[in-house]
DNA sequence: CTTACATTTGACTAAAATAGTCAAGTCAAA
DNA sequence: TTTGACTTGACTATTTTAGTCAAATGTAAG
């Protein structure tokens, strides 16, 4: 499985660019960059579509892999991430009784 | 389905008891309280652990309820917010390669 | 009607989390 | 041993979110 920071570095490394030239394109430091596609940092959804835009990548992908991963790290070291999970899918399904 | 602060409800009114006493066993402001029972707010890991303490319910029952709120709240507009569930499930299941 | 009391609301502040930067540090290849 | 890509860490800025207070709403009783 690839988490999002992944995807993009291989678009990038696909296209045989450098961190500096991706970074100045989305307009943000290269460092941050790094650290999105180590995910030490979340991008943010403008930058998310920016990323599919320019490699020309179907954005729902992408914004799919990115909000798993943040789903992901912010239940990963739960015991019971699994049913957190299914339970999610639940309300998601049959949504949340007012 | 049941949210999360449905079920403090519940709790909290089967056991009698108004938003104002609870809240001072919580040492929180009753106005949150109700929020929270609302969905208005978030609570807290610490919060949730005293009420399931209190109630004498599981903890993972709750914690888990908790958990899945968040998840649903953060993705139930997307589009393909069960996509993301399922994505997020395999990278439980198999984990992201480093 | 009006008092009494539980709950809700809204506007605001405090605090925590997260994005972002900069400068220095690795590391490999030339 | 210099160059260039990338990483790291410590710091700041920004955004998000929790939390409070005082006033408002609703309702049941007197």
């Amino acid at each position: 499985m690839e988490s999002f920071g992944q995807k993009v570095r291989k678009l990038r490394e696909t296209k045989g660019l450098y961190l500096r030239q991706l970074a100045a394109i989305l307009e943000i430091d290269q460092a941050l960059l790094s650290k999105i596609e180590r995910n030490e940092r979340r991008a943010q959804r403008k930058q998310v579509e920016k990323i599919a835009q320019f490699f020309d990548v179907p954005q729902h992908e992408l914004i799919t892999s990115w909000l798993s991963d943040k789903v992901f790290y912010q239940i990963k070291d739960e015991e019971f991430a699994m049913d957190v999970l299914k339970e999610a899918e639940a309300k998601i399904k049959y949504g949340i009784s007012e």
